[in-house]
DNA sequence: TTGTAAGCGTTATCAG
DNA sequence: CTGATAACGCTTACAA
């Protein structure tokens, strides 16, 4: 900077205000301090800049993991939104551990961001206590918890859950079965509560779920043990709600197996709508929900923030969709 | 950090080197910062140390898309290698746009990164000379090109889709056709200029492909399409190599709806082996490639840059595997 | 083992 | 509209 001021006879100030504010210098020097920045490949040196204004134009985001996930959306939006607002994202895959969760934000967290997107309501106490410190706003996204410190960007995990069961009792489906992990995450925990509460209101009560607490992701695998399972020790079972179209995939490729026509045998119903639901005759019937969108308006709740004393924690509820295709 | 200085009554460069180099200071010492650093809840400012140290313990990267993208399990990779070593990712997506690219490599060189890793051999001129001047790592992933001033990580397009389409004539297929739009990228580009190669040497040369120059990305609706429109030109096509396994999918999808059985009346392969591939009674047959160790071993290369002078560009060519199954 | 002084590259503040 | 000066929070280099 010290050589574009230089080159362009101005004092180094003069350089940082064509860069960030133009119009506040004379067209004239503003050129000559432009054709100085071109001739020299100058790039300014952000951290310096914010170090000095006391900004930071980062957003830090945090994922289970990447592969075969429903958050892809949201970090596309994420980006996509951030762009905008010259923001940069910081991101991590925090593997489903609270450890690495925990690491991963401390980390983060020096480096000053803007705000945090996360994807987890269940943090390790040395977590909450970061959180609640530092003194950014933190959005919550994918869920939307009904108390809470900080903003959320989500929809009720719980009556997406009971709206898609209810279709199926709609559909005059009976006996319901409940596939997937339920503590993976808050969200399918609260999934699982929507199929419990709708199986009450509009069956007889009976819950049918594999509960074996093995831990591991939900992926096609599962759920094909967990349907194979479930039908083992409930044979009557007329329908599965799925926690996740993936749990669903795996679902679906055991009821073939399993020689049952999908949905005259057993209905089969999933969560997510990702991208191969509607595809190869799969025709899953799902719950869509708008994830590029929450990824945008978690961004925008951040960039809102900036500067702001702290105030009231905003929920923002996207909704969801239930999207009747052809397996139930 | 001058107030934990103040109550550990040491100065503040005591301070740093408990946090950087902790055997460097008396153990009485090191535990009166500790406390002092606990009771505070102190967060270093790791950007005014980089801006101090000239370091920086940030490494840049840019794909297209994140959703139902190949890529995903390359940023886990990256992500997870890059935190074993304090390192953090700062993230974006291109959406296929190279003023974008340009834009987010502009924005991300601001940081300083310690490396950047790209998805993308084709850049615009002004990116070319970003990259080429801004002095540090830069590793191509999932293309390994003849010539390049930069690192790469990744596989022979052209061999893969070469190794897939000599596969399938080793199977006796005769009439291949190739699904796919390789303007989308070098790496579809490359995976056909592989097909082609392979039907000269073992066809008669006949080239069966829609190259309607459409734009768009390669999702399973042009799979499905494009799969129609080639039997419409060709019928007796008995075979069809798709770019990706989102493309195979939309051709599998159109077969069925046209009564064709797979792989009795046409075989279907696929690349990139995605979660859903073996699913389902899909069991497509597809090229893998192992995307979470290119990420692994792009972050290795940057950090085993980091401070050296430039030197030659490393290739690192992970390999790929076809993977047999139904559909071919 | 600890401390002092200088400086990293930028911007806020106040003057002119 | 432009500039001088003093930070921003930390680390290097050198001293003690």
């Amino acid at each position: 900077m010290a050589d574009v001021a230089e080159r362009a006879n101005v004092s180094m100030i003069t350089v940082s205000r064509v860069i960030r504010t133009p119009d506040k210098v004379a067209s004239e020097t503003r050129a000559r301090v432009q054709s100085a920045i071109k001739d020299l490949g100058y790039v300014p040196n952000e951290g310096a800049g914010d170090l000095s204004s006391q900004q930071n134009r980062t957003v830090g985001a945090l994922i289970p993991t990447l592969t075969g996930s429903a958050f892809t959306s949201t970090i596309d939006g994420l980006s996509t939104r951030l762009r905008l607002a010259q923001h940069q994202l910081l991101f991590a895959c925090t593997d489903y551990s609270s450890d690495k969760e925990e690491d991963f934000i401390a980390t983060m967290l020096r480096r000053r961001p803007a705000g945090l997107v996360l994807t987890s309501g269940t943090h390790t106490r040395e977590t909450k206590a970061l959180l609640d410190h530092c003194g950014i706003p933190v959005v919550e996204v994918w869920e939307l918890p009904e108390v809470s410190a900080h903003h959320a960007v989500g929809f009720s995990n719980h009556d997406a859950g009971f709206a898609m069961v209810e279709y199926l009792y709609g559909l005059s489906y009976q006996r319901i079965g409940f596939i997937g992990n339920a503590l993976t995450s808050n969200r399918s925990q609260q999934r699982l509560y929507g199929y419990e509460a709708a199986c009450r209101q509009y069956g007889n009560g009976q819950i049918r779920r594999i509960s074996d607490n093995k831990k591991g992701p939900n992926n096609s695998r599962r759920g094909a043990q967990e349907f194979e399972a479930l039908l083992a020790k409930w044979p009557d079972t007329d329908a599965v709600f799925c926690a996740s179209d993936t749990l669903a995939l795996g679902a679906l490729s055991q009821a073939k197996r399993m020689g049952l026509s999908v949905p005259e045998d057993i209905a089969v119903a999933g969560f997510g709508d990702f991208e191969f639901s509607d595809e190869y005759g799969l025709d899953l019937t799902t719950v869509r929900v708008p994830g590029f969108q929450i990824g945008e308006f978690a961004a925008q709740l951040i960039l809102n923030q900036d500067g702001l004393a702290r105030h009231v924690p905003q929920k923002i509820d996207v909704g969801y969709e239930i999207v009747r295709r052809r397996t139930a």
